[in-house]
RNA sequence: UGGGUUGUCGCCAAGCGGUAAGGCACAGGACUUUGACUCCUGCAUUCGAAGGUUCGAAUCCUUCCAGCCCAGCCA
C-alpha cells in the first residue's frame, strides 16, 4: 500500500514541526494557525519559499489557516512596491490567504496601549541613554550589563514621558522605551531591550501619524496573539529571542500563547541570497532588474521558466530541521526537470548552428517529416518539420578529429538526423583561414524515419533546422552568478560569464504555433521558457532563457 | 572565555531503546531516432569522538571535539 507524503506527517514521520503540532493538538490545542510575516523591504528569494511553502503547507495539512502579514515596524527600509511585489509572488507559488492581509503597521495603536501597560506594570522604562551607551551598558558575550540611570523612573515619570516620545516632542535616537528584564541575563537580548524607538519617518502605511515605531521583538510576538496564530514559525537566529517572544505574551497576559518554533533557514551552493549582494548587482546595472533570470529571487526564478509546482515540490523535497545545511543546486533542477518532462513539447532548435549540405537531396524539394511533440507524453501529439537539402546542425555536434566516444557527426562517419534520414559527412569546406564553412554530407534515402529500415545502425542522432525555414531568435544560457575569488572580500565575485546570449540560433517554425505555451524542450539543449518581457511573437522576436540543460551522461 | 543551538552516506533528511527509511548526486547495466526519459543494480556493520548504563544504544548518561547564531534605537 503506498502512503503520499501527507500521510506520513499525519502518523508522525516527517519533520520536528510535525512532531510538535502532533503533540500540541494531542493537548488544548484544537486548530493550527500560521503566517507568513515578510518585512516589505526587498524582493522574496528562494529562501522565502522555503517557508511560505512551510506555513502555508502546514495550515493546509492540518485544516488550518495562514495568515499573510506584512512586519512593517520600520519604515525607515520599507515601501509599497516591495508589497506588491511580494504579494505577487506568493500568489505565483499558489497560495492563498483569502482576506486574512494583514500589517503590523495597523496595530500601531495596540503596541501602544500594551506599552502603557506595561509602564503601568512597572515592566517597562523610558531611557535617556544614547545609542553609543546603550551599547555599552549591554556588557558584551562574556560579562555581565549594567543598570540604566534611568532605569528606575517611577511609573507617571515614565508614563508621562513615553507619550511625550508619541507626541514627537524629542529627537531620533534621544529616548527609547525599554523593557525592564535582567542586565545580568547571559542571554543578551534579555538585557532591557529596547521595545520602541524614536523616528520621524513617513511610513508606506501610517504616513506620518508616529514617530515612535515598535521593535520586532516586541511587535511579533503582540502581532501573533492579536491573529490567534498558534505556531509562529522562523528561522535559527530567533532561537534566543524566544524567551523574549514569551516575556512579552505573559507581561501582556494573552490567554492563548503562540509558541515559536525556528527552523534552519535554506541555503543553496554557490549561491547569494544576501540582499546587500543582489541590490548592489541590480543597481550597479550587472543584472537586469531583481527579475533578472541568474538571481534566485522569486521573480528571477519565475523569468527563468522555474513552474511553481517545481519550487514546491523543491521545498517539499528538501525537508525542514534545525541543523544549517546547504542544498546542492543539482536538488533545484531536478525539481524541474521533473515538473516538465511529460508537460512540454519538444522542438528542435540549433544554438550555434554551422551549415549542412546535402549534395545528394534534390535543390528544390521539401519535404514535410511528422515527429512526435513528446516521447514522455503521446498527447501531446505530433507536428510537420520541414526538411530540405540545406540545414542546421550544432557545431557540437561534429568534430573533424572525433575523440574516442564520439558518436556524432565526424568525416565518413554517418549519424542519424532526427526525424529525418541518416546522412554521412564527405567533405569539409573551409575558408581561407580554416575555418569550417560547411559540411558536405550524402543521405540515404532508404533510411528515411518511420521506413523500418533496419539495414544498419547508428550510435547518434543528432537535431537539425532547415535552413530555408528557420526561424532566428535569442536564447540566454546561463552560468553560475559569482565565482570564487579568494583577493574578494566576499570570497567571491561577479562572474560577466554567468550570461551567455546565443544570438545566431535557429528554431524550427513551429515555434510560430506553440509560442504561447511558453515553455519548451528543445531537443538535446535542455528546457527553455519564452522571455516575454523581451520577446515579440508577432513580430517573430523570440527570446528564450534556458531554465536548465539535460542530465548528460557523456563525457566529452 | 558567556548564552543558545546543531552534528546520521558527497548533499538534503527520516529515525524518539529493539538492531540505519527516502530523495538528490554518483557508478555500473538494460532500453533508446534526445549520450534525455524509463528500468534494473550498487552506494553508512555504522550514526562527531571516547567512555558508561542495558540482553540490546544513532536513540539514555558522562566527558570531550567541531560547526552555526547572539553584543542594531534591523527583521
Amino acid at each position: 500500500m503506498e502512503t503520499t507524503p501527507a500521510d506520513n506527517k499525519l502518523s508522525g514521520t516527517g519533520n520536528f514541526i510535525h512532531n510538535y503540532i502532533q503533540d500540541d493538538l494531542k493537548g488544548l490545542l484544537h486548530k493550527v494557525h500560521t503566517r507568513f510575516p515578510p518585512e516589505p523591504n526587498g524582493y522574496l528569494h528562494i529562501g522565502h519559499a522555503k517557508s511560505i511553502c512551510l506555513n502555508f503547507g502546514l495550515a493546509a495539512l492540518y485544516g488550518g489557516q495562514c495568515n499573510l502579514r506584512f512586519d512593517d515596524t520600520n519604515p525607515a527600509t520599507e515601501d509599497k512596491e516591495y508589497v506588491k511585489a511580494i504579494i505577487d509572488d506568493i500568489r505565483w507559488l499558489g497560495f492563498d490567504w483569502a482576506d486574512r492581509l494583514y500589517f503590523a503597521s495597523s496595530y500601531f495603536d495596540k503596541f501602544y496601549e500594551f506599552a502603557v501597560l506595561l509602564i503601568q506594570k512597572g515592566k517597562a522604562y523610558v531611557c535617556d541613554l544614547t545609542p553609543e551607551q546603550i551599547r555599552e551598558y549591554r556588557g558584551t558575550l562574556s560579562s555581565p550589563g549594567k543598570h540604566s540611570p534611568y532605569r528606575d523612573r517611577s511609573v507617571d515619570e515614565n508614563l508621562a514621558l513615553f507619550e511625550d516620545m508619541k507626541n514627537g516632542v524629542f529627537a531620533d535616537g534621544s529616548k527609547t522605551l525599554r523593557a525592564k528584564i535582567d542586565m545580568d541575563s547571559p542571554n543578551i537580548n534579555l538585557r532591557d531591550p529596547i521595545l520602541y524607538r524614536i523616528a520621524h519617518l513617513t511610513h508606506h502605511t501610517t504616513g506620518d501619524t508616529w514617530c515612535i515605531y515598535p521593535m520586532y521583538d516586541y511587535a511579533h510576538p503582540i502581532e501573533d496573539a492579536l491573529e490567534g496564530i498558534t505556531h509562529s514559525i522562523c528561522t535559527m537566529e530567533f532561537e534566543d529571542h524566544r524567551p523574549l517572544y514569551d516575556w512579552v505574551i505573559d507581561e501582556i497576559g494573552f490567554e492563548q500563547k503562540p509558541r515559536q518554533i525556528e527552523f534552519a533557514k535554506l541555503n543553496l551552493a554557490n549561491t547569494i541570497m544576501g540582499k546587500r549582494f543582489l541590490k548592489t548587482l541590480v543597481l550597479e546595472n550587472k543584472v537586469d532588474g531583481w527579475d533578472d533570470p541568474r538571481l534566485v529571487t522569486l521573480s528571477g526564478i519565475r523569468r527563468r521558466g522555474y513552474t511553481p509546482e517545481s519550487i514546491r515540490n523543491f521545498c517539499e523535497m528538501i525537508g525542514v530541521s534545525k541543523a544549517s545545511s546547504v542544498v546542492e543546486l543539482s536538488q533545484l533542477e531536478y525539481s524541474i526537470r521533473e515538473d516538465l518532462k511529460a508537460k512540454v513539447n519538444v522542438l528542435m532548435a540549433v544554438l550555434d548552428p554551422i551549415k549542412v549540405v546535402l549534395t545528394n537531396y534534390p535543390e528544390d524539394q521539401t519535404e514535410m517529416l511528422v515527429i512526435e511533440n513528446s516521447q514522455e507524453n503521446e498527447t501531446l501529439g505530433t507536428r510537420e518539420v520541414p526538411f530540405t537539402r540545406e540545414l542546421y546542425i550544432e557545431r557540437d555536434d561534429f568534430m573533424e578529429e572525433p575523440m574516442k566516444k564520439f558518436f556524432r557527426l565526424a568525416p565518413g562517419k554517418e549519424v542519424r538526423l532526427k526525424g529525418a534520414y541518416f546522412i554521412k559527412c564527405e567533405e569539409i569546406i573551409k575558408d581561407a583561414d580554416g575555418h569550417i564553412q560547411e559540411i558536405h554530407c550524402t543521405y540515404d534515402p532508404e533510411t528515411k524515419s518511420g521506413s523500418g529500415f533496419e539495414g544498419r545502425k547508428v550510435k547518434g542522432t543528432i537535431h537539425w533546422v532547415s535552413k530555408a525555414h528557420a526561424v532566428p531568435m535569442t536564447t540566454n544560457l546561463y552560468n553560475a552568478l559569482t565565482i570564487p575569488d579568494a583577493e574578494a572580500e566576499a570570497g567571491y565575485t561577479f562572474n560577466p560569464e554567468s550570461l551567455v546570449v546565443m544570438k545566431q540560433a535557429v528554431i524550427e517554425p513551429a515555434v510560430r504555433q506553440y509560442a504561447s505555451s511558453l515553455r519548451f524542450q528543445f531537443i538535446r539543449n535542455g528546457y527553455f521558457y519564452l522571455d516575454e518581457k523581451v520577446s515579440d511573437v508577432q513580430n517573430d522576436t523570440f527570446v528564450f532563457n534556458r531554465i536548465v540543460s539535460l542530465k548528460s551522461s557523456f563525457k566529452g
